[in-house]
DNA sequence: CTCTTTCTATGGTGATTGCCATAGTATGGC
DNA sequence: GCCATACTATGGCAATCACCATAGAAAGAG
């Protein structure tokens, strides 16, 4: 009876009969990846259809609102992968800011290598197409940002950092975070993560002496 | 007579006569932030148009090789701006990293709250669309960084920094500075220069007693 | 069987995209 | 006056954009 996963997202379908196929979940896949290289609005509807195998025939049943809902599911779980990532590393390095931030960029760097250094972050590739997007997807964003600083404001906070610092700390990790993206796609060079955990070293070797 | 100014930039005229109007600076102006608001491929040659104040008849008079020669003299003008800023900076702080970085921090700021937070850097914009870029356009942003690291290298030398350092602690300057201004455009407030500014502090009055 | 629901095929809409060919005007040098 | 250069107007290109109306197939529930 192939019972298919299809997490359905919390946006319509309340209930009714489980899905029949993986159509909906492949086009939201291929629509994330698509975003991340390309950006929103230089992703056509035609390419995402395409490249995802799903029939044409029947996008706007899957997705009723057409693209914006499209990208609404593709943000939400590329901030809910984003997340668990974090809670990850975070688990492994309780107590310890300094192997947390170094394995934060050893892992965003193993990502963007993996993937030959294609891969933009969709919430930053969102992020500079704004006035393309609707309220509630702007607003899916923002939450992005919000929520994976404060995971890691939460673990600075284990590390016994006071409030005010975890939570500066946290914002400047995350920013250093989507710059060096944006700058490792440039250079094709995993170099600028390295750099950002050398300075965090020194920054932490020198003021926890 | 009315002198026009129009830099007409490296790329073609090597000679003839000089600019009898300044629609050609008006379209790279408006085109530049247009870029910077809304991204490259979301940007069309009819808004530039309209909104420049171009005639339209002419635009590929000015722009033989159409939108992607139009942002390639956008991003030149966009770079130059952003290293003279930067050499102005370091000029005023020279000898102290410091106050440079929290002047860098300040000026960045300052912008984008001037623009309302609607302004995201050229630069950024267009890596995030690398696959509709040439590769003459992608190496001109590629080279925006280059320098714009350079210039901050060279400050922190200057601060006695070993040359390994400062180049480290420059390109960690480059990153955090663009993700904040992702950020910034999405909070539309400037806490996270403060943030970033706080951390700095921390790290410097600490390293350097 | 029937009925409901899920899903797909077909074929199209009007609008906009970047680009360009052709022709014509304006202006300054000689 | 003549001519070269700088610039503009017009009209249209093929392609793509997001979107949708209509119809029907497929399949599980009763």
């Amino acid at each position: 009876m192939a019972i298919t996963i299809a997490a359905s997202s919390e946006t319509d379908y309340v209930e009714g009969m489980p899905r029949k196929t993986d159509a909906r979940a492949r086009a939201i896949a291929t629509a994330q990846r698509l975003f991340r290289i390309q950006g929103y609005t230089a992703t056509g509807l035609t390419q995402i259809i395409e490249e995802s195998g799903a029939p044409k025939g029947s996008f706007y049943f899957h997705f009723p609102r057409g693209k914006a809902q499209l990208a609404e599911e593709a943000i939400d779980h590329y901030v809910a992968g984003r997340i668990a990532v974090l809670r990850n590393i975070s688990a492994n390095t309780a107590g310890d800011a300094l192997n947390f931030v170094q394995q934060v960029f050893g892992t965003f760097a193993a990502e963007m290598v993996a993937s030959d250094f294609q891969y933009g972050c969709l919430m930053q590739n969102l992020a500079n197409e704004l006035p393309a997007l609707d309220a509630e997807l702007t607003e899916r964003v923002a939450r992005g940002f919000v929520d994976s600083t404060e995971i890691i404001t939460e673990h600075f906070r284990g590390c016994g950092f006071t409030p005010a610092r975890a939570s500066s700390t946290a914002a400047a990790l995350v920013a250093a975070l989507e710059g060096a993206r944006t700058i490792a796609r440039l250079e094709r060079t995993p170099a600028i993560f390295e750099a950002l955990a050398e300075v965090s070293v020194q920054r932490w070797a020198v003021a926890e002496r």
